[in-house]
DNA sequence: TAAACTAATAACCCATTAGTCATTAATTCA
DNA sequence: TGAATTAATGACTAATGGGTTATTAGTTTA
């Protein structure tokens, strides 16, 4: 307050150019984010942070998002449910047997979601959904829901055409869910710190779990599997 | 600073009772502590709330735990690493067959842990473990390192005496360390907001990961299970 | 009962950070 | 070119929270 020297530091040699770029701002404020995000967490990341590395101030940053929870909707919007659609029409398409659909899909989100950034979602969102009900209610109600739906779907095709036995859908969802998530939350927690031995190899793990999903659901025309005979309630 | 009353808000009734118990507050504290960090993360959690919900004032609390991350050390080891010596004495002592050994493994594992509040710790590290590196450095020495050796023994065990065929126990221990894992962050994640239907009834689920791990495990006198036809390198 | 001891407290310090706003400067257009 | 427009800034705020310390008050002992 008693200081007030505005052109002091004088930054030598750059006169602080300030380009105006309208349009690119957003994308790149989410790239930002996404990579900030996904590294240190909702609460732990700083908007400045974010603000920073897009290369703007942070008072730029809410120019473009009314808050930091705006931002992370954004986020998820921009990198998971809004490629929920393609991944619906491409199921529609799909004519092949449905143990060939479930294979497709799995190998489909790893390379889509899985293998990038965008995998630090899940672990961020379980681990600070208790602290930001907000945004857990959000995570669930625009990619649960709908992501639910989606493997719904498949198991459905599969029964109604005879490939798989009936089931109760809502457990065989989780069924096909867990493996997903257990990859993606390893890979994005304890997968870093005790890196260096058992790294699971993401293909082979995906592989071993279709195998094992589809020798489960299928009609036992082999010996039934073990973990099948009693389904939970 | 100028506004100095000291017996101002005159407390009416109580004459605030000051009592004086050193023996009990450190056990005190560890179970509030234990509580809000399962509750809230390591991060949020205010030590302040912690004091409070032990019934003292945040100084108190500094009197017997000098630091945030030394309290949440002191309930990692008196609620987990603490009571690996008494698991491997059972193990040591066990006679049966090394299946029924496994299985009362898990079972006593989750009747310890996984349904306790301890069982939010494993979740809390995984989420934390980027931001807290001396935290997640001292999770692996303290629990993984010695959790892991536990359940490599009953493999090892297993394998000498004929009843699992030859394996990578590195590869073997994270077969059985996954659905453990799963099971407690879905119960404290997931499992929670999205509560209503598909409730993972832990019994079942362990029951039926058992199944398959101990088939999957065995030398193949029946047929082998399929996801282990291509084991991960 | 009075002095010595120490468990417990609460006000304090200082660093951090989401969000605001008056000011600055790049761009547009007359 | 110069006035109007608006993208961008950064200093500011209000609130928060880990850790400290001078002070208060139970407890013990002589």
């Amino acid at each position: 307050m008693s200081d007030s020297n505005p052109q002091n530091t004088a930054p030598s040699d750059h006169p602080i150019r300030r380009s105006r770029r309208k349009e690119a701002r957003p994308g790149e404020l989410l790239a930002a984010a996404l990579d900030l995000f996904v590294e240190k967490g909702f609460a732990a990341t700083r908007v400045e942070e974010v603000a920073q590395r897009a290369g703007v101030s942070k008072g730029t940053l809410f120019l473009y998002f009314p808050s930091k929870e705006e931002l992370f909707k954004a986020v998820v919007r921009e990198n998971i449910s809004g490629r929920f659609a393609e991944w619906s029409d491409e199921i529609d398409r799909f004519e092949g047997s449905t143990h060939d659909m479930l294979r497709d899909c799995l190998f489909n989100w790893w390379e889509r979601i899985g293998s990038t950034q965008a995998s630090g979602i899940p672990k961020l969102i379980m681990s600070e959904a208790q602290n930001f009900p907000e945004l857990a209610s959000f995570y669930q109600q625009e990619v649960m829901q709908p992501g639910n739906a989606l493997i719904e779907r498949i198991l459905k095709r599969g029964v109604a055409r005879g490939e798989f036995r009936p089931m109760d859908f809502t457990y065989g969802v989780y069924l096909v869910l867990a493996p997903m998530l257990f990859l993606v939350l390893w890979k994005h927690s304890l997968g870093l710190c005790c890196g260096n031995h058992a790294q699971l190899d993401p293909h082979q793990y995906l592989s071993a779990q279709l195998d094992m999903l589809t020798h489960g659901l299928s009609q036992p025309k082999t010996q039934p599997h073990p973990s099948l005979e009693h389904p939970l309630p």
